[in-house]
DNA sequence: CTCGATTGTCTAGCGGTGCTAGGATCGATT
DNA sequence: AATCGATCCTAGCACCGCTAGACAATCGAG
């Protein structure tokens, strides 16, 4: 019986091995340079290990991107218990959310430019997606405004801030003007 | 003389046809399927003709966006030009906006998530982009705000307009409240 | 303690990718 | 009409994601 567990054990370890080498490799390399070759040799293992815990690279970036959600959900809400008041909760948010998908752009990328093969919008959304939604609905449903559906305007308020994410890492937006451009957004969008 | 010029004319034509037949093919069957072997048999020449004419994938993507730029121009400029009043014009730009994005699925992608080796918020960015900036501008600069630079607006309401375009795309956001969320978008942000 | 079965891992290879070197062919010019 | 340069294609490189089948290590039964 240990015996067995204690393979189990391994085998879970190698899997989170798997996982964080990944994200390693694409925050420092882009997930192009993320090969199964590449990723193979630095676990030292071969190829073939991957497909035993995962279908494919695809549930590899899920895996990862899966990992980011939670992590991303615990900043938000840290960000925000730290802040008094709505508008500072929501600039706190908005700001966690920016700096989460610049200071981990690859997971980002994992978690909404790449196909991880995740499920949204679905009753079959994984749980940490759903949690991070969540963590934006906490402190953004009180700014709603009356007779606006607090999810609706989550889902707005998110858009807003998916595109200013990803427009400025492509360099499309300027990013010294962030901070304006998340004050200007809260103060619009949100009913304080 | 004369016969240099044919030869360019049929140069510039089959220059056309590469970057039409390759967005055909990613309208039809997505990005991925757009590889310069497939693209040298629609257009019925060897892959090595591609590679007289651009530098390599990265170069037909943005010939694809380039298209793309100058008729989402046109397309925002057409829907605004049709409408009375600030709020029903910025209401149509945002409409125009997402139609084109929902409709061109895969240019859209060339213009905004792939890379297609372009250059943004330089000076070497290249006209057509500016060009569907300024067309954006032209509507939202109107409803900026006192006080609040119309650019700064603009890039701010492009980018929710962005988060809003590929997260519905992506399947992120629930397609049938499309219009709930414009209308919201426009209302909160816009000053009328 | 030995031996067969099972599990785990690796080597080798398939069909595909973007891209390019080098030879053949065609056509305009002298 | 001969030449010579532009044009295009065949063939191939290194790499990709993924998998079949051989091999070794480990386990349980006698």
């Amino acid at each position: 019986m240990s015996v067995q567990e204690r393979k189990e054990r391994e085998r879970a370890g190698r899997e989170r091995l798997i996982v964080a080498t990944a994200r390693e490799l694409a925050e420092q390399q882009g997930w192009d340079a993320v090969t199964t070759r590449r990723l193979a040799e630095r676990i030292e293992y071969s190829q073939p290990v991957l497909y035993s815990h995962f279908r494919g690279k695809r549930e590899i970036i899920g895996a990862v991107a899966l990992e980011g959600a939670a992590e991303m959900a615990t900043a938000l809400r840290a960000a925000t218990s730290a802040a008094a008041g709505p508008r500072a909760r929501v600039i706190a948010l908005a700001r966690a959310y920016l700096d989460f998908a610049a200071r981990n752009p690859a997971v980002y990328d994992a978690m909404f430019q790449l196909d991880g093969g995740l499920a949204f919008a679905h009753e079959d959304t994984p749980e940490p997606l759903k949690d991070a939604f969540a963590a934006l609905l906490e402190s953004l449903g009180e700014v709603a405004g009356d007779g606006v559906h607090p999810a609706l305007f989550t889902e707005l308020f998110w858009a807003a801030l998916h595109g200013l994410a990803t427009l400025t890492r492509a360099g499309r937006l300027p990013p010294e003007d962030t901070e304006r451009r998340t004050e200007l957004l809260v103060d619009r969008l949100a009913m304080l």
